[in-house]
DNA sequence: CGACGCACCTGGGTGC
DNA sequence: TGCACCCAGGTGCGTC
């Protein structure tokens, strides 16, 4: 799914036919995406308008004059499509191949806003979900409470990973991908992230602390590559699986930019290394990289 | 508390 | 052509 960048992205897409727009009608096609929707869904959406539309990690947050927020994840294949009144439709981050992936018999959700607009929402496996919770709430609610620092804030420094990893023996990929020390990363973003630190995906994350707890190299190296790749995917509109052009430019670009992602047994890229990418599996995930220029 | 495996779903690709 | 099997961007829960 949609980590950080391709997240942003849908944010960026549907903010200026969402923000001042209000819901004139929501319609549900199936009681539940992952989780059931909360009660009365439709209902508290209908006849409120959107004051912002905000992003927490992989999470849409739409704020409401009602007070309340609709939170909205997209699991591993969530998309919007929006269709505007005049006939054009606009799919921001469309990351997926025409045909089944957007199957109609996949669009959950259906929201007519008062502009003519209508955001459909499509997921085909439907590892996606929304909620709804007060916003002045929505840093304690049960998707929030727990969750880690934003990869792109000023927290993310090599000292804030020393200190989030010291003593943890789990492996580096593992530490990246757990939500509740860093929020937004995934599988993709993971690689390319530990890729340009030259840090092994198997060294113990605890490795990244010195003895005093201090950050070592490769946790300011870590820090400042979470930082360069996410930004530069979020320049490039995310990432877009299944190399396909989308015409109207709702698809990203990033995925031209892996270095090691999806590239098992093709050449290294990095500067003066002769290597070859390597895929192993970790807690049941693909991770590539390169032995020759990530080390332990 | 940390670490791990599995569960939740559908669809695409591959190889026999 | 059919079918079995593996793979896929995420997260939550039960179990040691």
């Amino acid at each position: 799914m949609p980590e950080l960048p391709e997240v942003e992205t849908v944010r960026r897409g549907l903010e200026p036919a969402m923000v001042g727009a209000r819901f004139s009608r929501v319609t549900l096609r199936r009681p539940n995406l992952r989780f059931p929707f909360p009660e009365r869904f439709a209902e508290r959406l209908e006849g409120r308008t959107v004051t912002a539309l905000a992003r927490r990690a992989k999470y849409l947050t739409a704020h409401l004059d009602s007070g309340e927020s609709l939170i909205m994840h997209l699991g591993m294949s969530g998309r919007f499509d929006v269709a505007l009144p005049d006939g054009s439709n606009v799919s921001p981050g469309d990351f997926y191949l025409e045909g089944a992936l957007g199957n109609a018999r996949h669009d959950h959700v259906v929201m007519a806003l008062n502009s003519g607009a209508t955001i459909t929402y499509n997921d085909a496996r439907r590892f996606g979900f929304m909620d709804l919770v007060p916003t002045d709430a929505l840093a304690a609610c049960r998707h929030f409470a727990a969750m880690g620092i934003e990869p792109l804030g000023d927290e993310l420094t090599g000292a804030t990973i020393a200190r989030l990893f010291r003593h943890r023996i789990t492996p580096l990929k593992a530490a990246l991908l757990d939500q509740r020390l860093i929020a937004g990363l995934g599988n993709i973003y993971v690689c390319e992230a530990l890729h340009r630190a030259r840090l092994h995906p198997q060294a113990p994350a605890g490795t990244l602390a010195g003895p005093d707890g201090s950050p070592t190299r490769g946790a300011n190296a870590l820090a400042k590559a979470i930082k360069t790749v996410l930004t530069e995917a979020v320049a490039a509109g995310g990432s877009t699986l299944r190399d396909y052009a989308h015409p109207d430019g709702g698809a990203g670009a990033f995925q031209h930019s892996f270095r090691v992602y999806d590239r098992a047994g093709l050449v290294c890229t990095a500067k003066g290394c002769r290597g070859h990418v390597s895929r192993i599996v970790q807690s049941g995930r693909s991770t590539f990289f390169c032995e020759v220029c990530q080390r332990p």
